[in-house]
DNA sequence: GCAACTTTGTGCGTGCCTTCACAAGCGACT
DNA sequence: AGTCGCTTGTGAAGGCACGCACAAAGTTGC
């Protein structure tokens, strides 16, 4: 193909973003949080095929993602691992930091206020909301549970680009809605509703009930079958698309 | 296609249930949330189009995806609820009760372990395990923190059949090789880690760091993009293909 | 400088999932 | 009974993603 001459100029880096396939984009994320971790180890370099292994991917799929941001392997070496982090963070839109806000702060959304894994992957919890009047005023990890009616003022105020909704699943749309309103493009929706929204903001949907009705499933699937379980090799890997491909020795 | 006589007998349901696509079962289990909801209103059938709008995806794709699990529907009329319901439950093995052990009682856990959408639905926490001694031994939801050293045999004592990994990272893996040696085989993990398994183990991943990187991207695609926002159909929908699974993927 | 080895980048076949479009089936009305 | 309108179930086509297999490109050793 046409080779980056030298930088991706916002042009291509713009073209580029468009064309990746979701499920890509998606393992990007994995390759970059492996790709940390090996640096920390002190690693400088490493190949398709140990990077493949780390994350649970097959090789050929793993080099056909990171062909989508561009070239930045090295035949009969590897990949460069800082180099390589660079540019999946300017990738996924990393390289700046991204203001989350947070509704609904019970049980659950409680937790993902607390939770590390946020504010330190660049996407701080900036703005807390909530409408039980014994919530409203409290303060977690150093931020105040605003009133639900206040988030188009504090969204606006704080730059939120990201909101996460942790509501009961009756007042999630309305929350969603006010969201829209003020501006907010891309949601994380953890509440058991499909949330009706404009074309152009985007809804990802987080459903633990659905997780475990799906475990459900192959749990009945493995009693019904029995346990066949066919000697076939030993081990390996997450994720559920299985082939479980012609089994018949 | 051959049309069940009268009952799915054992066989019947057992050959259907292999060869129900991995994307099918997942959106099974929202159909089976949104048919509940509309039970309780009072609705006693519903068209593929009113269920389709409802839950946010193709029309077809729903009756393809219920066709997989036999022929419920009245033609000219649409689908008779309570008699979906009660195959969609027996189709995802909600017919039974599932043991549910949550490894990790940390920030998550916590939230986990008092999320009231599981039990209600037939995934009652049966099992709670963390290292922590400050934790081991405190009630949550009436059911005692346990050391991860009795996973094994407390697991098996309460008929534990799903586990919910919800440590550090690092800890992960060593809790899931206890898991599975204890006989469970269906995974719902929540540790940013990839989990090496034996092949008659499913795993499930729900990684909430991925799922915001994932949103930044399109924060960052909308962004370089302008706002072309080309005139496009109006509205829609949720969901940008999980694979996931969700996450998963 | 050359040969052997390693690893990337990708063209291509394959299979799954999605979507369209339509025939078949059911109820209601006359 | 017959006709009309509505809805299901599915054949078939298109698109997307996966993974193989190989050429291109770089490194190492002599």
């Amino acid at each position: 193909m046409t080779k980056p001459p030298h930088a991706g100029s916002a042009d291509v880096a713009a073209a580029r973003l468009r064309s990746i396939p979701e499920a890509s984009v998606a393992r990007l994320a994995v390759y970059l949080r492996m790709l940390g971790e090996l640096a920390e180890q002190g690693a400088e370099t490493v190949s398709s095929d140990e990077l493949a292994a780390a994350t649970g991917v097959n090789p050929a799929k793993l080099r056909k993602d990171l062909s989508y941001i561009g070239s930045y392997g090295i035949r009969g070496v590897g990949y460069e691992i800082a180099a390589l982090v660079r540019q999946l963070e300017r990738t996924l839109g990393l390289d700046h930091l991204r203001a989350v806000a947070l509704v609904g702060v019970g049980n659950l959304g409680h937790a993902l206020a607390g939770y590390s894994g946020f504010g330190g992957r660049g996407f701080p919890v900036t703005a807390l909301f909530d409408v039980d009047p014994d919530l409203v005023g409290i303060h977690i990890n150093g931020i105040v549970v605003e009133h639900v009616r206040s988030i188009p003022q504090v969204c606006a105020e704080r730059g939120v680009t990201i909101g996460m909704i942790a509501t009961p699943g009756p007042a999630a749309q309305g929350v969603c809605d006010l969201l829209v309103s003020s501006g907010v493009r891309c949601i994380l929706n953890f509440a058991p509703v499909v949330l009706q929204v404009p074309h152009e903001v985007e809804v990802r949907k987080v459903d633990l009930a659905v997780e475990l009705q799906i475990l459900a499933f192959h749990v009945a699937r493995k009693h019904l079958a029995g346990q066949d379980a066919a000697t076939v090799n030993g081990h390996i890997i997450e994720h559920a698309s299985n082939g479980s491909g012609g089994m018949l020795p």
